[in-house]
DNA sequence: TATTCGATCTTCT
DNA sequence: GAAGATCGAATAT
């Protein structure tokens, strides 16, 4: 009947999100004459039990589409210049996404390094979630837009092949939850980024007094 | 080869 | 006002 396709991972519950980060290797996503073939994954879910999650605090307006029906783009920006994207999953009305991390440029390589001249092989072209965005040419405008009904600039199909063992462990860059073994790559496959703990943030030389914060009125000058 | 640091700005408190 | 699901160049060893 209905015309629309569903895909399993998209039928999952919310709590079932690193199973749909499990099932999502291997599949290939296709924007702007580029495809490239998933390699690398990380899962959250943000229902409170995720404080790594951008939802783990509830609705906002930044992460709303985590909440909202499977297939479509969660896309955010990072660091004032990157943009990295999730796919959502789970029921309409939970949070769960998946981030994409890293893949295998498999069609538009010649596109592909004109869009990475910085990358030091083809293997590094989509070796790490900003620089999958930036081969496959997307930014904030594909946010909230479909990965499975052609009607936004990214198409997502199943595996050619079906990708060998799978791999686990914490997640990268996460400032809390490492102990969640919840990022997933194809064991062996030279184009998953490396693992960087996470970083403290450096801050100014000028160390405040070590008060937590000030109340949140003090607007006054 | 491993680690550190600067760039740059949106979002939420 | 501060932190952040990063990248790439520079520095240290």
């Amino acid at each position: 009947m209905g015309g629309v396709v569903t895909y399993g991972w998209m039928e999952l519950p919310a709590e079932a999100v690193d199973t749909a980060a499990r099932e999502l290797l291997g599949w290939r996503l296709s924007a702007n004459g580029v495809t490239v073939r998933l390699t690398e994954v990380e899962a959250y879910s943000g229902l409170g039990a995720d404080p790594a999650s951008h939802a783990h605090r509830g609705v906002t307006n930044r992460n709303a589409v985590m909440f909202g029906p499977a297939g479509r783009l969660y896309v955010y920006q990072i660091y004032g210049m990157h943009f990295c994207a999730n796919i959502v999953c789970g029921e309409e009305g939970r949070a769960a996404a998946v981030l994409l991390r890293a893949g295998e440029v498999v069609d538009g390589l010649e596109t592909a390094r004109e869009r990475r001249p910085a990358a030091r092989d083809d293997a590094g072209l989509a070796a790490g979630p900003a620089k999958l965005m930036q081969v496959l040419a997307l930014n904030r405008a594909a946010n909230d837009t479909s990965v499975i009904d052609g009607s936004g600039p990214a198409t997502l199909s199943p595996p050619a092949t079906e990708p060998g063992a799978i791999e686990a462990g914490p997640r990268v860059g996460v400032t809390s939850a490492h102990d969640v073994p919840w990022r997933f790559w194809i064991s062996g496959d030279p184009t998953v980024s490396a693992y960087r703990r996470h970083i403290p943030k450096v801050r100014p030389a000028v160390r405040r007094s070590s008060r937590p914060s000030p109340p949140r009125d003090g607007r006054g000058g």
